[in-house]
DNA sequence: TTTTAAAGTTAATATAGATTAACCTTTTTT
DNA sequence: AAAAAAGGTTAATCTATATTAACTTTAAAA
């Protein structure tokens, strides 16, 4: 634990700087969890007592909607966060699945456990700030993207903005997560134009 | 300025229980701008130094795309946080403009005071986070409507989700703020399916 | 009050991307 | 190694929405 915890710490550390004592007393709050790929983290419907920053492996986040249809909003890799902040901040039930698709290590915060946190650790308040600026810069650039550039853009920007991801992840997926189907997809990949 | 601070008091209290102390270092920061309809708070390209606060009124945030078309990310209106958080956060140019489409009065703080005011009242890093996640999530959940819904219920769903917005705004901007031509939501509006 | 500009409508035609369905390839399981 | 499952491709056809362009209505300016 305390090896793996490490990058957990550093991530934090880099937006605001721990002493000794804070990194104990966050420590002793959080626990390390492993799921296998195909798990569910969070499903559709319960409500999402964890935060997690995950250690090792990725997941997506994706909404099923009346046609059984699945639309994948984000993908989580290690040295991230990775919650479906929806549900874990209102607990309530979540409108989303969040699904290991590689064998995961998560850490994980209970939501019960994150106030006291907050008290002990304020900057942590800080820390959440600063990384939910930029969950939310990114979340409105991927409107604008999926309402300014074709698919065949929006697929070349992806890979640039995430060429990791891209190689961990099938195909299918990265359509959805585009909001085109996989026929479409493969279309763009193997045609010019 | 007193009587319109009063309500930017008020949000910031839902969240995060002031002080007098702390309410009047805050006010101290702040301060009251007017602009008439069609003035831009920011322009794309131009660094955003001010996050503010809109008293009354309303903006729109639209991104130019390489064609010169317009794409509306968000409305915002009174009593609620109107910022280019992108550029605010990072002071880097910013990709978007704020426009105002009504006679509109703010409360602005300047960036080189935000650190400052957060030093003084730590609980407004709390506050901020607090709104960050509800903005991030409303985000993800645009997203998702975007993938998953035609624009007809897109658009009904706008009309219930901000019907007071939907009042105030030219028809052509709610067809850019959800992705289509004017002319389609037109159709949608004045056919049935 | 007239003129001009801004906003909204209608309809014909065009297109990006969806759907369906058959087939191929790679990976996993037995 | 064979079978099964998962992932990916291709091509024909279909559809939601875009484009273009002419016209109408409403609001603002002169």
């Amino acid at each position: 634990m305390v090896e793996k915890s490490h990058n957990f710490i550093n991530f934090i550390n880099n937006y605001v700087a721990l002493t000794e004592e804070e990194r104990k007393i966050i420590l002793s709050k959080v626990s390390l969890r492993k799921y296998l790929k195909g798990q569910y983290v969070v499903q559709q419907g319960d409500v999402c007592r964890y935060s997690g920053f995950i250690i090792s492996g990725c997941t997506r986040t994706f909404y099923v909607d009346d046609d059984g249809e699945e639309h994948i909003v984000m993908f989580s890799i290690e040295n991230w966060w990775a919650s479906e902040i929806g549900s874990f901040v209102s607990q309530k039930p979540s409108d989303y699945n969040v699904q290991c698709i590689e064998d995961t290590e998560l850490i994980q915060l209970l939501f019960e456990d994150q106030e006291e946190l907050f008290k002990a650790v304020p900057k942590l308040e800080r820390f959440f700030r600063l990384i939910l600026e930029q969950a939310f810069v990114a979340s409105q650039k991927r409107i604008v993207s999926s309402f300014s550039l074709s698919a065949k853009d929006q697929y070349i920007q992806f890979t640039k903005q995430y060429p990791e991801i891209e190689k961990r992840i099938p195909q299918y997926m990265v359509a959805s997560y585009l909001g085109i189907t996989k026929e479409f997809l493969s279309k763009i990949k193997n045609t010019n134009l």
